[in-house]
RNA sequence: GCGGGGGUUGCCGAGCUUGGUCAAAGGCGGUGGACUCAAGAUCCACUCCCGCAGGGGUUCAGGGGUUCAAAUCCCCUCCCCCGCACCA
């Protein structure tokens, strides 16, 4: 057994004792790449690990390649989740605690300490740091930092880019929606909700019908999501046994008496609305009254409906009986209860004599689509909840799509138009308000009370819907490379689509808002641009080991000055007067900004792509100078567990720690570069997991052996000859899959096709123990593992130590293919050999020729080949006819050779390269003899079988007896 | 609803950008064999259907089209996944 684990701890220590990941500017080109750096909620997990190790593979691949390279990290701890985290410990919440002891096993003596966050914090920040190391990433340790007001100098950096997109006039304030909770008073995030966190909220229109009461306008706001019907109102609805409030709705200076339910009059105080309830009742009291429709000015009467949900807007609803199934069939019950009707003093006749207004024209439907569709379905009354439901989500998605308006003045109009027009004409003309409400119901937030939707003022927003702004980021976009490319349209989209971002808010780890700090500053916006920062942090970090930085210094003009301004002699002095730090050092600094930046390359996983990663590139092009804007960005997959999506709330994740515990960190390092490529996901599958470590165990000793050659000057053979030619395209796949970030490609051409080339390389040269032999292997051995090294460093370390390189692997030279290696026709005569090889097998099996002795092989005549070649230049039958008729010895078998051409146009045999087919056979006559358990007899004079004329270049004739 | 991406042979998953060399890589699973006292590991062969001579047939969600030629290009239909924000 080969002790990985220990080949690793050596390798990682020296790696870190020499620092030769700590890159310092020289006269190389650089190569600057980085990776959404973790939050540390919690272990990272297998599927984290394919995001952290593709740019690590990179960087050591760019390494090797002769570039200074930076990969540097660090740790993001802004926000509330690990604030909640620490609340929920307190609580002794029993699910926090199990992840947090069973599932990220933590120690129990540190889990108490967690009721702290910055506990949290500090212990999933060694954790973490210690489990990259641990997988052997090539991190420049010298440039770590983590986020928020705890990291005063990087704080101070982002208070710095605040400033400057205030100054820029991209962030400002404004009102917001949000979901909320109405007892604890917080906004609620996805993570805040216990139950229907997926649950959108819905605009609605708020149509005031106009009620006279004692000569004084009293609205009642009819809730609609479809404002257009306004014009087909029959009827209005109230739940009679629903308690409604009459109000005054103070709102924009403007006050209105109001009828809405009164949980609407709760809700919509949320909503920009001060309100006073004037009186309560039950809705039966206003059924019968008339009011007007402030559009049209019909009369319309007031009618009991028991579908009337006061709890769902403001529990006043028109009724549209033409185009919504819910209110044709309420009409129809109407018209069978007249004791309910004479109950509220209603005369019977006035509901019978409701007639139906035609709004819509819809294919495949009449005047009234409503009353079509409910009778389509079956819908008996009211009662038959879950037909209606149906019925109405079909009319209103087919009207919405494909109706036609026929009203003044839309008339001709697709409905799709007409609604926003309606709603907006109404909303101007003071006859329309708007409420938002939940699509459905219950939303709880995880304090267990009934959310709210709130209008919050004051919230200060990074104004992404800028349109100049906007135009920069596609600018850019055009310019840099996208990994994969498919992922392009959905940058364009999410550029498109970004609209006011909140950037801040008033709970959670982070930095204060510099102008107003009683705001912090959101997770999402204070990690756009802090690539910029690791090009400094080194000296940072070192000021401050050495008591020499004084944060609150850190002045908008020293940023200023690092990254958007010309070196200046004397700005450094003046900002060594005023920050205290060495002008020399400040002089470094912006130097290596300047070397380091533009990045040229950002990873991360796709689910950041409609948001970080945008952001990273909107901040960019607001900040930086164009020639600092970043140049490409590269989007991996997540990963499954045995087929199952890791959650941890599930506990069903393997933590990338334990993997490599487990397996070691090169075996889950190739494992999960060798497993799907760019986004597409994977699935981690411990047998698989296992067999591969085989594998590299193989590898191991395979150059173990290989190392004991050594490398003469001697003759090759064929055979060898093939195996370097097969290494030159390893190299030449392996290098062009990982510059364009195909991990698995690059596994596949780095290992397995080696693997494979030398399986077979084995086989053909069995009994062969010769100089030249041992030279091919040797030189095979110091190629691939230089070709491994950045998939399976340690391993590859030690190997190479064994192969007597120089230094480390990690830093030696990329392979290049060797020109005078390539060698195409001796690959095609290894293919021949295989191809004849299984032919013959087929001709045994198929023919049941088990008791065979003998293969008689017939290679193609001369003219045969002079005829393909031909045949490969001209492509067509008329054309290489008469080209090879010049020539008077194949005019003579005429016959033949129009067959000849007639077949190979046929099989489009148009990739013409020679071998030589005879030679070739007599080279591998007792590799083929001993495959196939027969004697091979090459090119006879005796045509057994009359096989003879069948043969064809690169396909011999083949008899068997 | 809006936006992005997909449907490939038992499974996973390449290939489709630049139509032919695609019955379609690779892995897993399965079958047979070598090795072994045996198991494991390893190696070899086969793994859509048919075939007593290296061949033929039917496939790449479904339907239609372009082309000498389509898994690959175009159109339509069906189905699936992801995002929609103040949240990391």
């Amino acid at each position: 057994m080969i002790d990985f684990k220990a080949i690793e701890e050596k390798w990682q220590k020296k790696w870190l004792e020499e620092k030769i990941f700590e890159p310092k500017i020289d006269e190389r080109e650089k190569f600057y790449i980085t990776v959404a750096f973790p939050y540390l909620s919690g272990h990272l997990h297998v599927g984290h690990a394919r995001t952290y190790t593709i740019p690590d593979v990179i960087a050591r691949f760019k390494r090797m390649q002769g570039y200074n390279v930076l990969f540097p990290m660090a740790w993001h701890i802004t926000g509330s989740p690990i604030v909640g985290i620490a609340e929920r410990i307190k609580n002794r919440d029993s699910k926090t605690i199990w992840i947090y002891r069973d599932v990220y096993k933590v120690p129990e003596d540190i889990l108490w300490t967690f009721e702290d966050p910055k506990n949290i914090v500090k212990y999933f920040m060694k954790t973490a740091r210690e489990t990259f190391i641990k997988a052997g990433f090539s991190v420049d340790w010298s440039r770590e930092f983590h986020t928020t007001s705890l990291f005063p100098p990087f704080s101070k950096f982002i208070e710095w880019q605040f400033w400057t997109l205030k100054k820029k006039g991209l962030v400002v304030k404004g009102a917001h929606r949000v979901r909320w909770d109405p007892v604890v008073g917080t906004p609620l995030g996805d993570h805040d909700i216990m139950e229907g966190e997926d649950i959108p909220i819905l605009e609605y229109v708020l149509i005031k019908f106009i009620l006279m009461e004692n000569g004084e306008e009293i609205y009642l706001p009819a809730a609609t999501l479809r404002p257009e019907t306004v014009y087909g109102v029959t009827n209005m609805w109230l739940n009679p046994e629903a308690t409604y409030v009459k109000a005054k709705i103070r709102s924009k200076g403007k006050e209105e008496v109001w009828i809405i339910s009164r949980e609407a009059a709760y809700k919509l105080s949320f909503q920009d609305k001060e309100i006073e309830v004037i009186e309560e009742f039950k809705g039966e009291k206003l059924i019968g009254k008339w009011v007007k429709n402030p559009v049209t000015g019909d009369e319309i009467i007031i009618l009991p409906a028991e579908f009337v949900d006061p709890d769902n807007a403001t529990g006043v609803v028109m009724s549209v009986p033409a185009h919504a199934p819910f209110d044709h069939v309420a009409i129809e019950d109407l018209k069978k209860e007249t004791e309910v009707l004479l109950k509220y003093d209603i005369d019977p006749r006035i509901v019978g004599e409701i007639s139906y207004i035609s709004l819509i024209e819809l294919e495949g439907y009449g005047e009234f689509p409503a009353v079509e569709e409910v009778e389509k379905l079956g819908v008996k009354s009211q009662k038959d909840k879950e037909k209606l439901e149906q019925a109405t989500k079909n009319i209103y998605k087919a009207e919405f799509h494909k109706g036609i308006f026929k009203i003044e003045p839309y008339k001709g109009k697709p409905v799709q138009e007409v609604k926003d027009l309606i709603a907006k004409d109404m909303k101007d003309r003071g006859k329309a308000d708007m409420m938002y409400e939940f699509a459905e119901k219950p939303v709880i937030s995880r304090f267990g009370n009934q959310a709210v939707v709130k209008i919050i003022h004051d919230q200060w927003f990074i104004d992404y819907g800028n349109p100049e702004w906007k135009e920069k980021a596609r600018e850019a976009l055009a310019r840099m490379k996208i990994y994969p490319e498919s992922r392009r349209a959905q940058f364009e989209a999410v550029i498109d689509w970004l609209d006011k971002k909140a950037c801040a808010r008033k709970i959670g780890l982070g930095t204060p808002l510099p102008w107003d700090k009683e705001w912090v500053i959101e997770s999402l916006s204070d990690s756009t641009i802090y690539m910029a920062y690791y090009t400094i942090s080194r000296h940072m970090n070192r000021l401050r080991e050495e008591g020499k930085l004084d944060s609150e210094k850190l002045t908008r003009e020293f940023f200023d000055y690092l990254f958007l301004e010309e070196f200046s002699e004397k700005r450094e002095k003046e900002l060594e007067e005023k920050t205290g730090i060495p002008a020399e050092t400040i002089h470094e600094m912006k130097e290596e900004f300047e070397y380091w930046y533009p990045l040229d390359w950002r990873c991360s996983a796709k689910d950041l792509i409609p948001n970080h990663l945008t952001f990273f590139i909107f901040n960019h092009v607001a900040i930086f100078r164009k020639e600092h804007w970043p140049k490409g960005i590269a989007v991996n997959g997540f990963g499954t567990l045995e087929g199952t999506k890791m959650s941890k709330s599930k506990g069903n994740v393997l933590n990338f720690i334990d993997a490599i515990e487990e397996n070691g960190a090169d075996v889950v390092r190739l494992y999960i570069m060798s497993l799907a490529e760019h986004d597409s996901d994977f699935d981690w599958r411990r047998k698989e997991v296992g067999k591969l470590k085989k594998q590299l165990e193989r590898f191991y000793e395979l150059i173990s052996e290989f190392a004991q050659y050594e490398e003469k000057d001697v003759e090759l053979m064929d055979i060898d000859k093939w195996l370097l030619h097969r290494l030159n395209r390893a190299i030449e796949g392996a290098t062009k899959a990982l510059e364009e970030f195909r991990t698995r490609t690059a596994v596949q051409w780095a290992f397995y096709s080696i693997l494979n080339d030398l399986r077979w390389y084995m086989r053909r040269t069995e009994g062969r123990d010769d100089e030249a032999k041992r030279t091919t292997l040797r030189k095979l051995a110091e190629i691939w593992v230089r070709l491994m090294a950045p998939f399976t460093p340690h391993t590859c370390e030690e190997l190479w130590e064994k192969l007597g390189g120089e230094g480390f692997v990690s830093l030696a030279k990329w392979p290049e293919p060797d020109p005078e290696w390539w060698n195409e026709s001796i690959e095609l005569e290894e293919d021949y050999i295989k191809n004849l090889i299984e032919d013959i097998k087929e001709i045994i099996s198929v023919a049941r020729l088990e008791n065979a002795r003998r293969a008689y092989i017939y290679t193609a005549k001369e003219w045969k080949w002079k005829v393909a070649q031909v045949v490969a230049e001209k492509r067509d039958f008329k054309a290489s006819m008469s080209e090879v008729m010049k020539d008077p010895e194949m005019r003579k078998r005429g016959k033949e050779v129009s067959k000849l051409i007639q077949k190979l146009i046929k099989d489009r045999a148009f990739d013409f390269k020679r071998i030589d087919e005879e030679k070739a056979l007599k080279q591998a006559k007792d590799f083929i003899e001993s495959e196939i358990g027969l004697e091979i007899i090459i090119n006879p004079d005796e045509d057994k079988g009359g096989k003879k004329r069948q043969a064809m270049p690169m396909k011999p004739a083949v008899y068997i007896e």
